[in-house]
DNA sequence: CGGCCAATTTGCGCTGACGCAAATTGGCGT
DNA sequence: ACGCCAATTTGCGTCAGCGCAAATTGGCCG
């Protein structure tokens, strides 16, 4: 059963292949499901695989030897990842978890050199995302450096917010289940003070959640927040 | 005036390159000289370039809005810098400054293209250049998020040892200069900070430092309390 | 429908690291 | 050789945010 080229044809990273050049790509891959909460790959395991993500949202997790754990990204529907390949890795860097029930493409991590040979187009996009990627996880030291908590906490909200928010009745909902302790995970806090700020900012009517659930309701606020404007 | 390949024949980058090739490559180039403390490039401009270093030590630096500054990285003899091209990017994302006086490599950025093309093995040295300093950034946020101070200062230390490290009588030394401004801007800490803790180091005969220079004397204590071990 | 458990909230005390400020040092240019 | 200035050191007070702990909540499973 071959794979239908309409799962890719409106995603960026494929623009600039042809319909033929689609399906031949399609070709080297099959489909696989996630369940929620399982894992795509894991850190340190041989990298036999790269994706793409037709469906669902990958929570990326680097855990220490001492057990922190730090969410390196979170993964949207039409990028790649696990592309250790393309780094020039065999092992993967870090764990790849199912936030909700995923669908992804897989080809095996042999047929990259190929692949991107065979469709320059297709390796440029790549590599650009891996630009991109470089360039926002600088970003991101460049905030731990300089910022505090709350605006940090501020940022990583807005940032989840313009990549997968879901607009609802009362504000913007961040569509995948996510606790206070992965906010805390994401900004290099704690999930007790992450569980305050939010608690803080629904009092002021900035934000609206609960349980694995967050709504901004008032996104300009946050912004304000995290420029560090602490003004009434 | 030509330049010669010998200048590049022993660097990994360009690893795989037949003679006739790196001549190639070298006809698009040209080489420059910047003095100690003078830009290479700067953020936000236009990205015209992109260079290798052939031989000092460059501070790759991000300014915030509100003046801050972040040391991203320094490139070592034989790297590649600049690259915005190979990232997708019209502008510089960073300062790059000369920490001692340096002699680079310069190509047109608008040559990118068709050199990765023409030969792919540096292309593809290049991508994993990229690939591995994402690595190591999302390594660096790792620490900032779950390591205290302490350790990442060691860590920073043990990275530039690793990394530019001269043997000298007394133990290793960083081999250019560096401020207890730069470790902080490093490290997301101050100054202050940073000089406290070298003079309890060297208090403890594990570093000797005195102005813009560091000596480590004994990395396995470093290695220790980069790990947090904080005993005795 | 009731029980169980994970997620969240909140109080309290502590402290690592910062901010401010002043003193000191070392090296470089004239 | 001297003076100037940037780099460094160090003391002191403060506080943001953590760690610990206990209470509360909400939803899912049987």
């Amino acid at each position: 059963m071959a794979l239908d080229r309409s799962l890719i044809a409106g995603l960026p990273l494929f623009e600039g292949l042809t319909a033929d050049e689609m399906d031949e790509l399609l070709r080297g891959a099959r489909s696989a499901r996630y369940p929620m909460d399982t894992a795509v790959f894991e850190q340190e395991a041989e990298a036999h695989s790269f994706f793409v993500l037709l469906d669902g949202h990958i929570r990326v997790v680097r855990t220490t030897p001492d057990g922190h754990q730090v969410i390196v990204r979170y993964i949207s529907k039409g990028e790649v990842f696990g592309i250790a390949a393309a780094l020039g890795r065999t092992t993967y860097p870090a764990n790849a978890i199912a936030a909700v029930d995923c669908v992804v493409l897989v080809w095996p991590h042999a047929l990259w050199p190929h692949l991107s040979a065979r469709f320059p187009v297709f390796g440029a996009n790549t590599y650009k995302t891996v630009g991109s990627r470089l360039q926002e996880t600088q970003t991101r030291v460049v905030e731990m450096s300089t910022e505090q908590v709350e605006q940090r906490v501020a940022h990583a909200l807005l940032r989840l917010v313009n990549q997968t928010g879901r607009k609802t009745a009362s504000g913007i909902e961040i569509d995948f289940p996510i606790s206070r302790q992965d906010i805390a995970e994401m900004t290099g806090t704690t999930l007790h003070t992450v569980s305050r700020l939010l608690s803080a900012w629904e009092e002021k009517g900035i934000v609206v959640s609960g349980r694995q659930r967050v709504t901004v309701v008032d996104p300009h606020r946050l912004v304000e927040l995290s420029e560090g404007r602490k003004d009434k």
